[in-house]
RNA sequence: CGCGGGGUGGAGCAGUUGGCAGCUCGUCGGGCUCAUAACCCGGAGGUCGCAGGUUCAAGUCCUGCCCCCGCAA
């Protein structure tokens, strides 16, 4: 199949396995990722998973600022792809590059068309806490993850899985299905279903100060909260104006007056009250400070009794 | 030159105006106990990130460097 050629476009790691696979089997004849931007402490030039993935392939890589300027457009052209793959590049491809390819433009999306479309697909439906997820392979179109089926597949999300383990088991599906979609359509063995609106939701980018917890919620929503934050942006309450981020824990025995309140609890473990309930902190990082188990901070620091959370 | 916190026995931390390096945990030995992650007694373990400087005296003050991390992207 290595006469059939593909552009890719993507940017962050959840694109990387796809292009991976897809590289194995197609000629993949170029890869489209977001411009190098200043990120990170210090403020050095950041390049992206892909590019990365892409430069130790040998892959070609480009890196328009506009996607509708006429160079590129022609230099897409000129590359006469079969197939256009997209798998989180970060925006939408308007119509006339959708025309370029021979055969399809296709998109990898992290959850179960129609729902959650959009940024976040992932840390919502952790933050959700469904019991449920997947990979869809779909048709571009115009809109945001609007665009007809090719291929599906779910996922389990146990209930201890963070949005950083979800995110992994999806793009690894993902990398199997774009490749199945690829051949599935060159056999014509595809179905090409159209999407219910009726069904559609959609999962915004997360907000500045999503990640701040909320102990009013109750231990489950706090739990859904934490592990859709986890690895990233990191779920965090404040103690004293201290930011401390909670990287894991689980609903624990207890219930409290005062959501955040600190419960007695045995020796080396940290039990907050969160609505009704209450939630057993595992792991935690003090603003400056590495991550750490519950029991190793609570050995330097100690909490007065009565202090709570969130402040 | 984006902003900020921090490097102190194996782990997590404290260390006031410079004046013998401490706490909790772990670890080792002993004791108590039917037993134990509990309790009691005792011990080992530290070039205080690195290199200079100030001082009678530096973990503490000054300078440079290395490393880790939070925010922000």
């Amino acid at each position: 199949m290595k006469d059939i050629r593909l552009v890719f476009w993507g940017t962050p790691e959840f694109a990387v396995p796809a292009l991976l696979a897809l590289q194995e089997v197609f000629s993949v004849a170029a890869v489209v990722t977001q411009p190098d931007r200043p990120s990170g402490r210090g403020r050095k030039k950041g390049v992206s998973a892909v590019k990365a993935a892409s430069l130790r392939l040998g892959l070609p890589v480009l890196q328009p600022e506009k996607l509708r300027e006429s160079r590129f457009l022609d230099e897409l052209a000129s590359l006469a792809p079969d197939f256009l793959v997209t798998a989180a590049y970060g925006r939408i491809l308007p119509a006339e590059l959708l025309a370029v390819p021979r055969v399809a433009a296709l998109n990898i999306h992290a959850s179960l068309l129609p729902r959650y479309r959009g940024a976040a697909p992932v840390h919502r439906a952790v933050i959700n806490g469904e019991t449920e997820s997947g990979v869809t392979v779909m048709y571009m179109d115009t809109g945001m993850d609007t665009g007809d089926i090719a291929l599906q597949e779910r996922v389990a999300i146990a209930f201890a899985d963070t949005s950083g383990d979800l995110h992994d088991k999806l793009a690894k599906l993902g990398a199997r299905l774009i490749v199945e979609a690829l051949t599935g359509i060159l056999a014509e063995r595809i179905e090409r279903r159209a999407q219910d609106e009726a069904l559609a939701t959609y999962a915004p980018p997360l907000l500045p100060g999503e990640e701040k917890i909320n102990w009013q919620a109750g231990a489950l929503a706090v739990h859904n909260q934490v592990r859709g934050m986890n690895p990233w942006p990191g779920a965090y309450t404040l103690y004293r104006g201290e930011r401390l981020k909670i990287l894991a824990g689980k609903p624990g025995p207890g219930n409290g007056t005062v959501s955040g309140m600190i419960l007695p609890a045995e020796e080396g473990k940290l039990l907050v009250a969160a609505g009704e309930g209450a939630y057993l902190v595992e792991k935690i990082q003090p603003q400056g400070r590495k991550v750490m188990t519950a029991a190793e901070y609570l050995r330097g620091k100690r909490f007065p009794a009565g202090a709570v959370l969130g402040e």
